[in-house]
DNA sequence: GTGAAAGCGCTAACAA
DNA sequence: TTGTTAGCGCTTTCAC
């Protein structure tokens, strides 16, 4: 049997109720008394049972981490969670919260507001969310009942949810700018798909880049993939072509893993970023550093994102801030990080 | 305030240990009565309250994921954990647990006892543990408190602490084999630091593959780094006069980051792996695949290694299975993953 | 400043 | 097969 309270007040020849008051440094009491009730827990090595305290303040004291569901792809060989995930552990920590994971299910089953209803979760952070009806109607459930969330680099244009997003349309912008100042001016998107508010984002902000320099935006330069390595591996047999008769002559990524799947394709093609054409990729992810020539992307804090979310959650549950459009958003501010696929040829050996 | 199991109980025409039984589906009941009670359930949209489910079962029905504290360098950047924690998420759904996350301190503290003692967890799989003295006692005191915990990828050779672990001995020998079977002779290993039970495995391997091919173990052959991409690169500036003058023509690493960074240096001096220098990487994670020349490295099952490591601990949780020595450590097989980095050169044109 | 006592919502004997 | 009831270990009014 564990040491309970009750062996605690006794030793300490006081009451139950002033043990947990001592304990929980509530209410008044006198230093003496204070001092004696510790010094008896310690003796007794006493340890709260946090399954009664949750019970009884009725909180978990649980932040829930919502992860999405990524099919085959094995979720964290996305640098992009690990980041925003050690964010979170960090400022949990600091607030005194435990993380419980959870893994969202392949389809359907978007039963957020369930976790709170049996009080597992307190609060939630949601990463991967995306726009689509289901994803939506959960959240807005949520939102109603008043349960506390954050969602993480996505947020909805009409709907005032908490969300700790990055400024991709900069991010964009300056990327596109970046490779016109290096010289290129024909310069094709790689984008994600539109479901998510990222993808979007980077498209207004190409568009601008493009509109800013006096140059008309072509559709026919503009391609989706699914942000994955595969996707920009495929896309690229259809960008070969472009390049190699120079209507293109640089592409912006969406993230580096389709960009390092375009760069590794067109390399078979014997095309070279930063040679033949200019590259930049978009997260600042450790492949990017390590691929040969390395990748100019554009870094996200995602770390420090994390962090801000669960932040966001202790002040929405401290006061009732934040439920409408003006502060619903947190944005943070991304940079360029200039490499080599960037770089402009200096002779003129462009074209093979 | 929300619906109670009174109020189902008051519709069903029931008593409340009723609905209990039914929700629970425990101990024998009418079939008639446990639809009423079901169907008075779902029409009130009662949801049990898992606090107090867990209270009075005095379990929280949660699985410690104790996460290691890596300093600087973000925890999760590393593809190792994110694939083990996947596996683990999976494996934890199936049982129908929850994961807690726990991020160790940097320092001291590894107090995993009392998380058990708060009833935070009614288990924990131990990620990252390391043969320092302060883990052998904390884990020397779960075992002798009963708490049911299982480590991943490190195992303690005097101890019977359930743990699922690779065959690292059987990596590396391969490994090894491969390249000598290639044509090299001359094979340095850089390995990681001792208090890894996977780097003394490798180191095992490393000099039975020597040994079995009849050449002697050179001491100054073998280099230690810390598994950082850091580490690699500045053991390659030791490496570099060697492979030079011809005194070693390959590198084992013990695993892929710091073979890339290897890799990296190496070329800036003017080497190429493959062509100047075998290589061979360990952990098959993605960036083996990015980097140029692709990486020959050896795949370890870490995502089902996460899953059996919540196998043995619901089995030890059901019956008091594992605890001797003989059946504490389950050992998974590694893979070859054969690359460009172990192509030995045709012409003879491998010196400078 | 401190104690007494009433729960928190469920589980699990034990009876019936 | 079902109902009654006594907790689970803590927090939190409300008196004193």
């Amino acid at each position: 049997m564990a040491i309970s309270r009750k062996d605690v007040a006794r030793l300490a020849g006081v009451s139950e109720a002033t043990v947990s008051r001592v304990l929980n440094n509530v209410g008044p009491m006198k230093e003496e008394t204070k001092q004696r009730v510790l010094k008896a827990a310690a003796e007794l090595g006493y340890v709260p049972n946090a399954l009664a305290q949750q019970f009884a303040r009725r909180r978990s004291g649980n932040i829930g981490v919502i992860l999405p569901f990524v099919p085959k792809v094995r979720l964290f060989s996305n640098y992009y969670f690990s980041e925003i995930l050690s964010g979170i552990g960090e400022a949990a920590k600091i607030s005194g919260s435990d993380l419980l994971l959870i893994f969202r299910e392949q389809e359907g089953e978007r039963d957020y507001a369930t976790l709170f209803r049996k009080q597992k979760i307190d609060s939630c952070v949601i990463l991967g969310s995306t726009d689509i009806a289901e994803e939506r109607a959960a959240l807005t459930e949520l939102a109603a009942e008043g349960f506390p969330f954050c969602l993480v680099n996505q947020y909805y244009e009409d709907e005032p949810f908490i969300t700790v997003d990055a400024d991709h349309a900069s991010g964009a912008r300056t990327a596109v700018r970046h490779l016109l100042e290096r010289g290129y001016s024909k310069i094709a998107f790689m984008n994600g798909p539109p479901e998510y508010s990222n993808s979007t984002d980077r498209l207004a902000g190409y568009q601008e880049a493009l509109f800013e320099a006096g140059l008309t935006i072509q559709n026919t330069h503009i391609f989706t993939g699914n942000y994955s390595r595969k996707s920009g591996y495929e896309l690229a047999d259809s960008l070969f072509s472009s390049i190699a008769d120079g209507s293109v002559d640089a592409v912006f990524s969406a993230n580096d893993r389709m960009a390092i799947g375009l760069q590794q394709r067109l390399k078979e093609h014997g095309l070279e970023a930063g040679e033949h054409y200019g590259l930049v990729g978009y997260d600042n992810s450790d492949s990017s550093r390590i691929i040969n020539p390395s990748l100019t992307t554009v870094a996200v804090p995602f770390y420090e994102m994390g962090g801000l979310a669960v932040d966001r959650l202790m002040s929405l549950e401290e006061h009732q801030e934040g439920w409408d459009s003006q502060t619903a958003r947190t944005l943070v501010p991304v940079e360029l990080i200039v490499r080599e696929t960037s770089e402009y040829p200096k002779q003129s050996n462009i074209r093979l």
